[in-house]
Parts: structure tokens; sequence; C-alpha cells
RNA sequence: GGGCUCGUAGCUCAGUCAGGCAGAGCGUCUGGCUUUUAACCAGACGGCCUAGGGUUCAAAUCCCUACGAGCCCGCCA
């Protein structure tokens, strides 16, 4: 039996299990822009760093990669895309035009945010563009061998697949100069010293392309390929790519016989389900896109949420409520004095450079800024009577609009309250006793100075001492019954939110009765205290 | 059809590689903070470790079978 000191962390185990095979590592990873990179995609690229960083802290000699497929085709007209789009199905996204018409191309449109995200992340990769690496002829020797062994290639393919590839099926596939498609052509030669491909395309044109750049491998070839162009050592890749006749399959004889590499160190991870939605995809509209997360929450949390699942495990996420467990969560281990190693791990792996913490809990914040309304100025009021450092405000700030975003976007309706502008309805369920105190309330805050929250919770309660205040305001009031009158400060809680808010529980009450206008407060407590439905 | 991964408390998951008393956080309940109902603290409740068989002195852990979830064998992470 292991305790939890003893666990050591995935990252740490395969760093461990890549260092017995050499010192030095190109950990790669690699992403298709064909449409938002959603928080699926992230785990790749935060899996990717985890094994780096990992490394890197056991003295290895590490370089992070990150390869955007942007050569490969656009596949189909995107849910998200105009009809347009159909005559560019095909193209590769480098070729494509960006859908907002403000970026480079296709591909780049969805990559700007993402390079935005990994920033956010602390994730700094060294970038290459899949169709900038086929242009700069990096690939050439390799398409030459491919094409040169063909058959041999065909051979690994029909055994791991147990399928049989045509006998049109190249390794290579130009891009056709007519019509500028990708996935429409057949190789008919190639002359590997002038190093061009001759071709015909379905729309009727045939020619002769170079082999750099004019085309591109498929991908169960292009993977190995580029695992020896570049030297990797160590990729993660879901599992689609995994399972048993998949592309590592393929890829590992393939970069063994063909190009004479070794496989590198596999890291295989699960998907991210939605909810109960199923399985994150772009094809099932079933995304939650990077970006739009980061307005939610802080990144570290977000790399909090990959770094504390080992890869295989599926990891179900929810951006509703248990959004605001696994940030509590987060925190509480971030602030927490005794740490055990395996904590440490966790937090030195999520943690994301240049991200400024506050001490305000997030769970804090949803309440103060619905309090405030919203409002940036109402809410450093609050924080800073609160007793939080408000020195770097426009960590606040963040934190506030995240906050906000949340609530907009995600937060279940439970959690959200919001002050009423006329008195609720839910005014009429109130019963004699507590109008007389939300009237003798009232009078009381009128006649005060400013109160602090620490204040209005005191008066509260002091409700039921028979000597207070307050309690002999109540029982003057008319229909109360004088004498002995037992007063539940829980009833005059719930008196206060309903007139308020119109529900029976809300917010602590001092500092939140602190945050609201007194002159507001008079008024609805005394209109609440002589409502008529 | 063939294969891969996963199944542990109400929820999210450790623990499985290397067999040795069934664990954590959240939630719930109770109490405390000489009285903050959505911030704090303590305690309690909570389990046929998906099911069945096998190996073993000993199985959540290893082996076999079944069931459930997801995925792959066609370029969706």
């Amino acid at each position: 039996m292991k305790t939890m000191a003893q666990i050591t962390h995935w990252a740490d185990v395969t760093a461990g299990e890549a260092l017995k095979l050499s010192n030095k590592h190109l950990v790669a990873t690699g992403i298709t822009p064909s449409g938002h990179i959603h928080i699926g995609n992230m785990r790749e690229v935060v899996t990717a760093d985890a094994a780096f960083r990992a490394l890197l802290g056991k003295g290895a000699d590490a370089e992070l990669i990150y390869i955007a497929d942007t050569f490969d085709p656009l596949r189909k007209v995107y849910p998200f895309l105009p009809e347009s789009y159909a005559e560019h199905v095909g193209k590769p996204l480098s070729q494509v035009p960006c859908p907002c018409g403000e970026c480079k191309n296709y591909a780049d449109h969805f990559l700007k945010p993402f390079f935005g995200a990994l920033e956010k992340l602390g994730i700094r990769p060294k970038v290459y563009l899949a169709d900038e690496l086929y242009k700069s002829g990096a690939y050439t020797q390799a398409i030459k061998t491919a094409l040169a062994k063909r058959d041999e290639i065909a051979n690994i393919i029909d055994e791991v697949t147990h399928k049989t590839t045509a006998d049109d099926w190249s390794p290579f596939n130009p891009i056709c100069t007519g019509c500028g498609k990708i996935n429409t052509t057949k190789v008919t030669g190639f002359d590997a010293d002038a190093e061009t491909v001759d071709y015909t395309c379905s729309c009727g044109h045939s020619g002769t392309v170079p082999m750099s750049g004019g085309g591109k491998l498929t991908w169960r070839v292009d993977w190995p390929a580029r695992w020896g162009i570049l030297g990797v050592t160590v990729e993660p890749f879901g599992k689609d790519h995994a399972s048993r006749g998949g592309s590592y399959d393929t890829g590992k004889r393939i970069s063994r016989e063909i190009y004479g590499y070794k496989t590198p160190y596999p890291i295989v991870y699960e998907w991210i389900m939605l909810g109960k939605k199923g399985a994150m995809s772009s094809s099932t509209g079933v995304v939650v896109s990077i970006s739009d997360m980061l307005k939610v929450v802080p990144a570290e949390v977000l790399r909090y949420l990959i770094i504390r699942t080992k890869p295989e495990k599926h990891i179900q996420f929810d951006p509703a409520l248990p959004l605001l467990n696994l940030v509590d969560e987060y925190e509480k281990l971030h602030y927490k004095t005794e740490i055990t190693e395996y904590e440490s791990t966790v937090i030195k792996l999520s943690h994301a450079s240049g991200i400024c913490h506050t001490d305000i809990p997030f769970k804090h914040m949803v309440t103060i800024y619905q309090a405030a309304r919203g409002d940036i100025d109402r809410i450093m009021k609050i924080v800073a009577r609160a007793g939080y450092n408000t020195d770097n405000e426009k960590c606040i700030r963040e934190l506030a609009e995240n906050v906000g975003n949340w609530l907009e976007m995600y937060a279940p309706p439970f959690a959200k309250f919001s002050v009423q502008e006329e008195v609720p309805v839910h005014a009429a369920t109130l019963t004699g006793v507590q109008k007389a105190f939300l009237s003798a309330f009232s009078n009381i805050i009128n006649e005060s100075g400013e109160l602090t929250g620490e204040d209005y919770h005191n008066l509260v309660y002091s409700a039921k001492e028979a000597d207070s205040k307050l309690h002999s305001a109540i029982v003057q009031m008319p229909g109360v019954g004088a004498g002995e009158l037992e007063i539940d400060p829980k009833d005059m809680f719930k008196a206060i939110y309903i007139s308020i808010l119109g529900q029976q529980s809300g917010p602590k009450a001092g500092w939140f009765l602190s945050s609201l206008e007194k002159d507001f407060l008079v008024r609805r407590f005394m209109d609440a205290s002589t409502y008529k439905p």
C-alpha cells in the first residue's frame, strides 16, 4: 500500500522512463487547426508541456515543439462556415481564405487565438507550420524514400490494419496546380533526381509538382517521417491514434523499417468529456474553446485540470458548478502551507508564469460581483472593506471579469442572485414578526451613521436580546404581542433576503448589506414591511 | 467482426505497474468559532472497489469471463 507521499506524478514517471533511453529529448505536439481549438486539444499541449517540464526538472536537455498541420486539407464545410466554403474543401488549410478576412489564411485564423492561449498557459514551444516545413524542403528526402519504398509501406499498412491499400495508392498527395486541391490527385510517377512528382487530378488537370511544397505525405507516413526529420523522442497523442491498427502502430513500423528511426516514447491520453454531453468534438458541436475557458478561469486552473489526472483517464469537465469546485481545490492547494512532494509537483506543473494572483477566492468574488452588480468601483470598495489586499487592482479586475463571464456563460441559476428593482412579490409570505423586524430595522439603520458589515450583522442578532433597542422596537410594533417574544435570527435573515433578493437565503448578510446603499436599504425594508399584494 | 482504454463513497478521483487493514477532496449531517445561513475550524455519516470465477497464507491490485462507458481498425486530440 502506498501513501500519498510516495506516489510519483505521471509526468515524472514519463520523464524517468524517457531518461533511461537518452538524456536529450525533443517533446513534440501537434494539432490540425481545422476549427476552433478546444479544451480537448489543450490536453495534448499541456500534457506535452508537463512531460517537458518534468524532463527539465530531472536535468535533461529537453526542447518542446509544436507542429501546426497547416498543410492538411479542409475536410468539409463545417457548421460554422458559410456554404461558399464548399469550393475550398480539399485545399490545404494554409491555402484556404480566412473566415474573418483578417488573417493570412484559414489555419492562421484558428492558430492566432490558440497561440494567445498558449502564452497565457505558460507554454512556449518552438512552433513549426507544416506548410512551411514542406515548402522549405525539409521533407524532400523523406518523400523520395517514401515514393521509392511505396510497396513496402503499403505492405506495412495492410499488415497492421488488415486492409488492402488501393493499387493506385501513394504515400504522397500532390496539390493540383489547376484546382488547388490535395485530396483529388493520383500520383502517376516521380523523378528522384529532379525531385518532382507527376499526377492527374479528378478535375481533369494533370501535371508535375516539386517534392518541396508541391504536396504532402499522407498522415500515416507524414507522422513517422516527421519524427526522423525533427528528432522527436517523446510525443503525446490521443487514444484514436493509439489503438491497435491505428497510426501509431503503422508509424512505429514505418519509422523503424523505412526511415531507420527509433519510435518516440508515447504518452496516450484520453478525451475530455463535456458534462453529460459526451466527448468534446468539433464535428458534433460539443465544444468549449480554450479562449472561452480562459475568459472564465485563470490559466493555472485549466492546467491543473489536466495535470492532476493521469493521461489515460478521461476527464469529466463541467463548466458550471463543478468548475467552481475545481477552482476552489486549486486555490486551497496553492495556499496550503504543508504539502507533500506529490502536491508540490502538481503545483509546479500547473504553474503558468506571468500570471497574477490575488488572495480573493473565486467563490467569494462570485458573491461580491453580484452584490456590486458588476460595477468595478463598487467591487474594489467591497474588496477593500473585506480586508483583502488591493495593491494589484489589475489582478482583481481580471478575476472580476472572469467571474462576470462565468456568471453570464455557465453559472447555474441557484448560484445567481440579483438585487430586485422593486419589492419582490415573495414579501407576501412575510410573517407579522418579520414585518415588524424589517420596519424597526429600517428605522434604526436610518438613524445610524455608516454601518460596517459587522455592525449590520450584530444588529440583526441583537433582535433576540430582550434589552436591545431593536427588540423593544419590534415588540412595540402594532400586531406583535408584547411580553415574551422569542425571536429567531434565522427568520430575520430570511426576511432580509426576501425583501432584497426575493429568495430565502443569500450571501453572508453583514457585508452583503454593507455593500448596498444605505438609503436603498432603509426604503426597501420599510416598503417590504408594509407590502400588500 | 477484431482491438484499445476506463469502471473504487452522493460527485470528482488517488491507490492497480511492484498483491499486505479501503483512501482524499467536494457534498451531506452535527458541533465550534463567548452569534456572519454561499468565506473559517473540528467530528461524523458514507463502499458487495461493476458482476462472476480462478491463482495465492493474503486480491481493488495478477489471470479468465461477462456487463457498462468511451474510442480505434477510413487523417476528428
